[in-house]
DNA sequence: CAATGAACATGTTGTTCATAA
DNA sequence: TTATGAACAACATGTTCATTG
């Protein structure tokens, strides 16, 4: 699991996603358009928008991993709408990968910032303090 | 040229070299190889380390962009090392899209940073004021 | 139509090979 | 060996199509 954290440039979307999957799974158990459909309201003021298929994919990932597991189930009302849904849990493997990909994940974002702050401080100055 | 500061998840890496390069460029010219030196000393301690293809692919979409020319030239002393290395050179359009260029970047890895630091926010608390 | 998933296509980047001086 | 370049392979991601209730 300590592949997706790669070296090089920047973080990738994928390792990105899977944290933040991985802390909605572990909060509060809810299905994939809901991931998408939260994620897509956080993050539209930043420009960012997942597609559909980047989340179910990372899903599928963590599904494979045995981070997390599958519950089908049926969405609204009984009777009225018969929408098949998958809910996710973390197990309990998928509850230790958490905690240790959450900290090799604080490494990775903290070094991109500093990238990315050096070279705004090489281009524009050095970073103003407020 | 506004095709490179795609939206979306974080900065392409042709473009954050694209930046350097036309910086580097504007200052001192130099050849590739150098760049590639200079480059891989700063960002070192970042734990990023472009490959020299991506430097030389960089270079080319600027040449073809007709932001910067290149000019032939022998290496070391004449007679000693016949070495040849192409020196780049700012053109007059380029220097415009230099200007133009920095100033989109500056929105760009702005959005990038403040992207990673929400997701520093959610998944490790606010972020620390020294 | 909402939800899921897969196929397909494209984009992005790295590894390897080639060539010249 | 250094410098440049291109071919090729691999990976990352987006767009489209398919299916089910």
């Amino acid at each position: 699991m300590n592949t997706d954290t790669k070296r090089g440039f920047l973080v990738r979307q994928r390792a990105f996603l899977k944290l933040y999957l991985m802390k909605m799974i572990h909060e509060n158990k809810k299905y994939g358009t809901e991931f998408m459909g939260d994620l897509d309201k956080e993050f539209k003021p930043y420009g960012y928008s997942p597609t559909h298929s980047e989340i179910y994919k990372t899903l599928h990932e963590l599904t494979r991993e045995n981070i997390v597991r599958r519950e089908k189930k049926l969405r609204g009302e009984p009777g009225v709408d018969f929408q098949e849904i998958i809910i996710y849990h973390l197990t309990d493997k998928g509850k230790e990968e958490y905690d240790l990909y959450r900290k090799q994940m604080k490494v990775e974002l903290d070094r991109c910032v500093g990238l990315l702050q050096k070279a705004i401080s090489d281009h524009y100055g050095p970073i103003k303090k407020k």
